[in-house]
DNA sequence: CCTGAGACATTTGTATACAATAATGTCCTA
DNA sequence: TAGGACATTATTGTATACAAATGTCTCAGG
């Protein structure tokens, strides 16, 4: 993506997952260009794009405002990572290669050193998260799964939430992760499948234990 | 959306869709720009929907391509669909209500109609189908589910292909939507999802039976 | 004959002006 | 005072010009 565009997308994006654009409130093209130092016209793309990543709706008129995501909302996301992300371990499973099968676990590896420092690496572990995630969706093979699952999983971490992680939610993803592959490792679909929606619906509830009744915006990211 | 971009994006989609636009070839915004006798500018945000459909496909330098879907890419558009849809089905019956379950009703009853004319009426069955499917979409009551399905399921009906359908598959697809409803009347979930993911693959092989080796755009949609 | 540098053509990105549309406020009437 | 037509304002849609980036072709040098 270009610049200008690159850059209005992620300004807004971030100011809408810090809340200092509120839920609910209307989001005017024009001022949005001025605060991004851009002109309308990649504001209006970014505005496109944020709306199909569900952070903004517009209404029948033409307006753009941020989506205020309900408590059902926030389950919603998790029951459908659930369900496609554990698709995406069952063909992953199937269609485990040597190659594909390393760069997993090399991804867990990094993920259990940043926990085992003596302050844990959050910001270590979430890379390692990411990668993780990536590469089993990339050994999926399946570029509509990737699209789909691209709306429900919000890249830029907020990591005001993630630092509230504890030592224990940490080692206990991590051990999932290991479950996931000896999984791999017997190419054993239906397993993988099962321990992967497990993994992200855990990570929902470890979620909203935690947020009950709070602002309800970065959500779709939990230790998973 | 306004006139010239709604126009833009419903060109643009059914020079595609009908083979006018070949797969693999270049979408330069002028040229489509001319063709739809608009501005670049709504140009712009046509492509960039169809690209979120899957239609268009953009390489790391943003040049903008017809997508050509192989086989394993319409299998794929299919499975999800049969997993999405088999949810929404799901979701449905545990939200019924009794206005929703009337108008699902009547949705297949219009399809029964327009199928025992003397000469069955496609037309209206594929209205009718669209209504069926979108009453449950709409009574599943989850917004990222609808969003998600919908860049699976393209809209405008291709009617070429579906002028091919033999009055056996559309029986079939009456007698299958009949019991869906019997799995609303009572409320019960689990058999709606089972149906429906059935009803979908069922679809996806049929279509595959009849476009085997041949040109393989207009996809998702089947007879289901 | 191959290769790569550079000029040229094509295509996309951005800014801006203006048109069209929706929201808002005002005033009049009942 | 409530409601509704109209004018006013705010916001989005579209076209266009130009800038930036990409692709292509030619031709010199090896």
């Amino acid at each position: 993506m270009s610049r200008a565009s690159h850059r209005a997308y992620e300004t807004i994006r971030s100011m809408i997952l810090s809340g200092e654009l509120p839920a609910g409130g209307q989001l005017a093209e024009e001022a949005l260009a001025e605060r991004c130092g851009v002109s309308r016209t990649p504001v209006r793309d970014a505005l496109r794009r944020l709306e199909s990543d569900l952070l903004v709706t517009r209404t029948d008129t033409q307006r753009s405002f941020v989506a205020d995501w309900s408590l059902d909302d926030v389950a919603d996301a998790f029951e459908l990572r659930a369900i496609l992300e554990g698709r995406a371990a069952r063909r992953a499973a199937e269609r485990m290669t040597e190659a594909a099968f390393e760069r997993i676990r090399a991804a867990n590896l990094r993920i259990s050193e940043a926990i085992h420092q003596p302050e844990p690496d959050v910001s270590g572990f979430l890379d390692g998260n990411r990668d993780f995630h990536s590469e089993i969706l990339e050994t999926a093979g399946s570029r509509r799964l990737s699209a789909l699952l691209s709306t429900l999983i919000e890249q830029p971490v907020v990591w005001r939430t993630a630092h509230h992680y504890s030592r224990d939610a940490l080692l206990r993803s991590h051990s999932e992760h290991e479950e996931l592959i000896a999984a791999f490792a017997r190419r054993d679909g239906a397993w993988a499948e099962a321990i992967m929606a497990g993994h992200i619906l855990r990570a929902y509830h470890a979620y909203s234990d935690a947020h009950r009744g709070l602002a309800q915006l970065d959500s779709s990211r939990g230790v998973n």
